[in-house]
DNA sequence: ATGACGCATCGAATGCGA
């Protein structure tokens, strides 16, 4: 079984490449971030074609906004975080039945958090304070749990293309990344670092600056696997591929198999 | 320090992303 996270900045602008990209990787579950849609403008008839016929949404007007796509029945969803007031949609959660038991899936577009000091990193110190609380109990009630999507956090210096440059800078931070290694004290695993990876993997690239073309990028998008889950794990990988068609998305593609 | 790109927005200049 596959899952994938991917951040689409916009479905609207980008349901071609989810169509393209999900007939060429027919994945079993597809996490989106970024819709940028109302529920009521999402693409169902389209996905259901391209064999999602199960999707849970959360969506919001011109920003933020994530779902679950699903070859199989999804069941509990759960939009935000529970016990954290929150304005923006950032956070489903649904579960599916597996052969080896209920799989739960937590999809989140974490905050920016734009600049250290900023109203908007307080923000988002407070929301992952409560995302922090809610997978706790998620985890009690679902041991075969994943946590994927945007964090935007490169959780350590080999996650970024400059971590000298970039010292201390949003995504780089110390309170940032503690926050990550928060997740993993819990007992969730970065499922990509299982793995001999590449150097220099990213999972987003600025579209300004020749930002892709020189590989000038952060690892911002992860999927985080339970104990229970983590022997089960058999690849994580980053798909460059969509990044290099016209008008991509500035994140890439990333997939776990079960 | 700013802007560079891209997307969305009652439609042009602005907010936001990372």
């Amino acid at each position: 079984m596959k899952i994938t996270t991917w951040n689409v900045n916009s479905l609207t602008a980008r349901l071609q490449h989810v169509l393209d990209w999900t007939a060429a990787n027919p994945v079993d579950v597809l996490c989106l971030q970024e819709l940028k849609l109302t529920d009521d403008k999402f693409p169902h008839d389209a996905l259901r074609d391209a064999g999602y016929a199960h999707c849970a949404v959360f969506g919001q007007k011109t920003y933020n906004g994530v779902a679950i796509l699903s070859r199989h029945p999804l069941r509990d969803v759960v939009k935000n975080i529970v016990g954290f007031h929150d304005e923006h949609s950032r956070v489903i959660a649904a579960s599916v039945d597996t052969p080896q038991g209920e799989l739960r899936v937590v999809n989140g577009y974490f905050v920016n958090g734009q600049e250290p000091g900023s109203e908007k990193f307080a923000y988002k110190m407070n929301w992952l304070g409560g995302l922090n609380a809610y997978l706790r109990d998620e985890l009690a009630k679902h041991p075969r749990l994943m946590l994927v999507g945007d964090f935007n956090i490169a959780p350590e210096d080999r996650d970024s293309f400059d971590p000298v440059g970039l010292k201390d800078t949003i995504h780089h931070t110390v309170e940032e990344r503690a926050h990550f290694r928060q997740l993993i004290e819990m007992g969730l695993y970065d499922s990509f670092r299982m793995f001999e990876q590449p150097e220099k993997s990213y999972s987003w690239w600025d579209y300004r600056m020749l930002g892709y073309q020189k590989n000038r990028g952060l690892r911002i998008d992860h999927i985080l696997v339970s104990e229970a889950l983590k022997p089960e794990v058999k690849s994580c990988a980053i798909d460059r591929v969509p990044r290099k068609w016209e008008k991509p998305s500035d994140h890439a593609p990333v997939t776990v198999e079960i």
